[in-house]
DNA sequence: ACCTGAACACCGTTCAAGT
DNA sequence: ACCTGAACACCGTTCAAGT
């Protein structure tokens, strides 16, 4: 008798789920959508929809979609804690920062995409640049070439971020083909990265001689991640090392 | 009397322009198009529109908007001269090769943003690909890291043509405001990267001492683009050079 | 073979109207 | 103040139909 008969009653039991909306919901289902499916794939409608409202109601929370996708990428970035004294002299722990903000953000499918066309300031970019630029100087940067070498190094983070995203993506896609025998096939290939392989398999010798002589270290394969992550920000760091002051 | 009567007739006075379509000039308009409003104003509705067609008739000559994008790209790549053996030693001759491909990427506004999502295949990509990883195993780069090293230069020159981009287009808004005051300030404050400076200068010093400290070399006209880049290339060919062989 | 009008299934964003 | 239905001005792509 007091369940069934009022519909103005906000009776949490038929209308149990809806969470309130706030900015914060706001992002957090875009950053959600982009683990999904991502970035690309983020639009106003979907997060709308996963929030349970119309997409116009976003825009109470959020100016538009370029800097809703702004606030989920610095969203992204609130789990990269600063490394501390116990973590070793100023070179290990600038190593561990950046490995830690390539695998936040690149857990994060292609949300490092954000970082292509504007430059973050959201609250942890900047507390993460803060921490980057104070090691440096701890590395005898110069003051001059701080902000190069921060600059350099998020370069660094942003495309070592979405080639984990990548290489995260094909496993996930070979893991979701395990069943048929031909996607499976097909899956792997493509996670091998034999589709550019055999581009450059295809090419002239004659005319492409380095190409067709290195090509066995060309392969995706033969990258290797994380060795190839290591070696690289190991040409950074001591490229940096050798032009720590202005030229 | 053999000029205005025939309708039927295909007459050149009245139907001067349209060229027939085919895939280069396809490609072409939408490279034209990158040029007066950037990546992402290219759709395949407004390059149909500038070869006076429909957005269907594009599909004849290109798969989808992601392959014409990625042709333009290649299109842009294709005025690159690999440097000789008059322009120096292997060092010389990759910065040229590198600043190169900057400056005609560059001068397509964002039209590098294609290389963020697809490593470029073009033929004209393939040949600069060449090239380099000639130069670099004239270098004494050796055979196991050479493809890293190109992949770390190819990065370089891509954020390096972003960036490029950018500032050309902020030149151009400075110089289109030319006339009413008011949007002549504006324009020239955005040019000078003075939002950033203004984030940065509103900053607590006491938590972001370093930003706070650095803040005078980190606005944009302290980057001052042209010693920037040259700063960042001798890091990044110093460090490979520390990094010739495998680890 | 080449071209295209019309349609389909989407977009981001705005705005008047509601509560 | 917060929310929203409906609309506006776009998208990429397909496809049946024309030449």
């Amino acid at each position: 008798m007091t369940d069934s008969t009022g519909p103005v009653r906000d009776n949490p039991r038929t209308r149990p789920a809806k969470a309130p909306l706030s900015r914060q919901a706001v992002i957090a289902a875009a950053l959600g959508l982009v683990d999904e499916a991502g970035y690309a794939a983020v639009t106003m409608r979907r997060v709308a929809q996963a929030l349970d409202t119309g997409p116009a109601s976003l825009y109470v929370y959020v100016a538009d979609r370029d800097e809703l996708m702004a606030e989920a990428y610095d969203l992204a970035l609130a789990e990269v804690e600063p490394p501390g004294p116990v973590d070793g002299d100023w070179r290990a722990r600038l190593e561990l920062l950046v490995g830690r903000a390539i695998a936040a953000l690149g857990g994060h499918d292609d949300i490092a995409l954000v970082a292509i066309t504007r430059v973050p300031t959201g609250p942890n970019a900047l507390r993460l640049l803060e921490a980057t630029m104070t090691l440096l100087r701890a590395g005898g940067v110069d003051d001059s070439v701080c902000p190069w070498a921060a600059d350099v190094l998020d370069q660094y983070v942003t495309s070592s971020a979405l080639e984990l995203a990548a290489r995260l993506r094909d496993q996930r896609a070979v893991a979701a083909a395990g069943g048929a025998a031909e996607a499976t096939e097909e899956a792997m290939s493509r996670a091998a990265g034999s589709e550019l392989d055999a581009i450059y398999g295809e090419l002239p010798a004659d005319v492409y001689p380095t190409i067709h002589a290195l090509r066995p270290a060309m392969t995706t394969a033969g990258r290797n991640g994380h060795l190839y992550a290591t070696w690289k920000l190991g040409v950074i760091i001591d490229g940096l090392l050798a032009h720590r002051r202005h030229p």
